[in-house]
DNA sequence: CAAAATTTTAACACTTTCTTAACCGTTTTC
DNA sequence: GAAAACGGTTAAGAAAGTGTTAAAATTTTG
């Protein structure tokens, strides 16, 4: 299945906001709607999205407050407001780009993929694939071409950090820490036993060496 | 003492070039500049920066060609091409913003924030070039003319400070200090050694020397 | 609640890296 | 121009990090 990116549209005229959703549908885009400040913030704990379209005179709750509430999502300001003052207040508080209103959907579009970019560069959403490996998002399985492997909750975890950071180290305690999600107090020694154990398992279904530890730092996944 | 971010100014018109480049030094960035495409590239292929500035209507090469040439670094296009589709192109072929002239300086600097501030929050493969150089944040390497050589912790340690601090002299006590997070107890002795291990690897796969020694002060990276 | 699975602890051998200390040449100081 | 301070190199021993194993402790499961 391919996953589609969320994009929620806050925007309370609704007949602009028709036009944006379905130009972001038409698009390839998962769209959801929020026709005002209040609803925007209450979605946003629910869930998650990759882009925020976001119009700033809203009733009740304004944009400016919203851009203060998120912290890891881009948002993109659609505006009447062309004032620079307008512009720099959004973009220093946090947004990501400014676009004023009447806008030309092809910019729209392009600026919208320039946040994805860039986003799709930090680490949500990445697939757990590297070449003869395939996490699935079970929680115990791993597939080594095509055969399921069975791994403990902390070795999948151990396993899913180190996918989802390609091409970086990840220094023991950054790991430690990021997959202390799942298993509390498992500390350096316990790591080490741990990786050992993947190493293993890895060790029976293929030559190739997976994970590479770099010396006084940490782990990654070989290159 | 403060890293400043390095910006890239490319622009041919000289009136403009150093308005732009003054404003962002009154703004507390590092300016450098380069006044057509090819002086760009030149300049691309020895440093890395923090931000390219980039206007479309270069001699020789375009500021087109420069999008795609470049990978790591953001890219802001400053054109007086306002026609939609130039925008896409930029935006789509990778540039992270696009703004017409003329400009509000005061957009401009948010603007240069926002990417500041996005790159900063992706640590994305942030690697120091200098020259042959390449030291490659997400294996703990150096890169010498595309040859990987292993550092040590602190090896690399020193020459992450020396690179972000081109152009400076940094005394031995504050490297000392500076490399303190990675090792605690290195003395000066020690880092006399360290320089000296790290001058050997170097010597290995170039002649050029890279680490000067600033007598009774501490080291710098050679210009 | 007992059996099974998982995780942690601890011990060992082993590797890599770091510091120490000595030697020597150079530069500064008096 | 001799003494003192500094810098570069080297080698060896100390220290720190890694990989593996097995058994003990803990958690999960039927």
């Amino acid at each position: 299945m391919i996953y589609l990116k969320k994009i929620l549209i806050v925007e309370d005229d609704i007949s602009i906001h028709n036009i944006i959703e379905e130009l972001l549908r038409n698009n390839g885009y998962n769209t959801y709607n929020a026709y005002s400040g209040t609803e925007a913030l209450l979605l946003l704990e629910k869930e998650s999205f990759d882009l925020i379209l976001l119009d700033l005179m809203l009733p009740a709750i304004s944009g400016e407050e919203i851009i203060k509430n998120v912290e890891d999502t881009p948002i993109i300001v659609l505006s009447a407001k062309f004032s620079i003052e307008d512009k720099v207040n959004s973009l220093l508080s946090g947004a990501n780009d400014y676009i004023t209103k009447p806008f030309d959907v092809k910019e729209l579009l392009a600026r919208i993929e320039v946040q994805l970019r860039m986003k799709g560069n930090s680490n949500a959403n990445k697939s757990l694939k590297y070449k003869e490996l395939e996490l699935l998002n079970d929680n115990h399985t791993l597939l080594i071409s095509k055969q399921k492997i069975k791994l403990t909750r902390t070795e999948y975890a151990i396993l899913k950090q180190l996918l989802l950071n390609l091409n970086q180290v990840i220094p023991k305690n950054k790991l430690l820490n990021l997959i202390s999600v799942d298993t509390e107090d498992c500390d350096e020694n316990s790591l080490r036993v741990h990786i050992s154990n993947v190493r293993k398992k890895i060790k029976e279904y293929t030559e190739e060496e997976y994970i590479e530890s770099i010396w006084g730092i940490g782990f990654k996944i070989k290159e």
